[in-house]
DNA sequence: AATTTGCGGATATGATGTATCCTTAATTCC
DNA sequence: GGAATTAAGGATACATCATATCCGCAAATT
């Protein structure tokens, strides 16, 4: 059970987004080169969390991408959930379906006692990606970034975001 | 991110095993058939199982599994990572490094705040599987499932436990 | 008009989950 | 002692999905 790539690629680009002034926008190309990243593959990524509406795009020259809403506004889950998708880790098959001795046109009126266990460390997963806001990451980062790597990186952001 | 199937069946197959008497066996053949599911495949599953010592076995005819502990000292998180593997769902690849601002030589005192926090999610997860013992289980599904069903159900298992 | 951008589709590749088959060694039963 | 049964592990095949690249299109800027 893996998470994509893809999330740590959302998260990290996410917390540099909230770091960009008001109306600016970062192109996919300055957000691949910040992290090393294959633009055209990180690219997918960004999409997820357009399609997600976490994130405003525009076009053309100067164009890239902003946060659609304040980072206080958004959460661990959100992006997560944007590029890995709102399936439960545990699927029931229901085996116990199965049973040679189940009479015929037996129907269970609960879910199966497994999967409801299941459900619930899935649930447990999401509260807490849900508990820490866009803006908890961004005030970590402003602590623990050496102060001269936060400034300049931010000045290399601005000197791209159109 | 999505867990094997055999996580699943693994579950089931050890709260069957949890309603053996003292000292019996059940075979593959019998879990796979009770469950309707490819024998040969799950027999991969009961392996894990057997190389985390959860269950103990035994060959010949009227060999097969029976759990190595009382189902009180077994708990999900046990049968969950016997299958699925301990790593974190989480794997934080450092993009950080790959700042073009980074002075070189440059090396972080902490793990990666995001990483951090996907790490704690994940430690959520893992302590709800943690909390539920086998025995919780076993003491559900008496409760949920219809006496007669329950009774049949081991009726035919006991018939084939060795 | 030329350039840059996000977007979506098509495609290729590698890893992994799913599944089957076979051999080997141990155990039971006749 | 011999036949049958079992778990264990290796080899293999297949499908699915994550990863990655490329292309064309439409929109926006210069």
């Amino acid at each position: 059970m893996i998470l994509k790539s893809q999330v740590e690629w959302a998260l990290h680009c996410c917390a540099i987004l909230a770091g960009l002034p008001e109306g600016r926008y970062l192109s996919t190309k300055a957000l691949a080169e910040l992290h090393g990243l294959p633009k055209e593959y990180l690219s997918k990524a960004l999409q997820s969390l357009s399609q997600a509406s976490l994130v405003d795009t525009t076009l053309g020259p100067s164009g890239g991408y902003r946060l659609a809403r304040p980072s206080s506004e958004i959460n661990f889950l959100d992006i997560v959930e944007a590029v890995e998708g709102k399936a439960r880790s545990f699927t029931c098959t229901n085996i116990r379906d199965n049973n040679p001795c189940r009479p015929a046109g037996y129907c269970d009126s609960k879910p199966c006692a497994v999967a409801r266990i299941m459900w619930e460390a899935d649930e447990a997963w999401r509260d807490t990606l849900r508990r820490v806001r866009l803006s908890d990451l961004v005030g970590t980062l402003s602590e623990e970034v050496p102060a001269e790597l936060w400034r300049s990186t931010f000045e290399w952001v601005l000197k791209r975001a159109g």
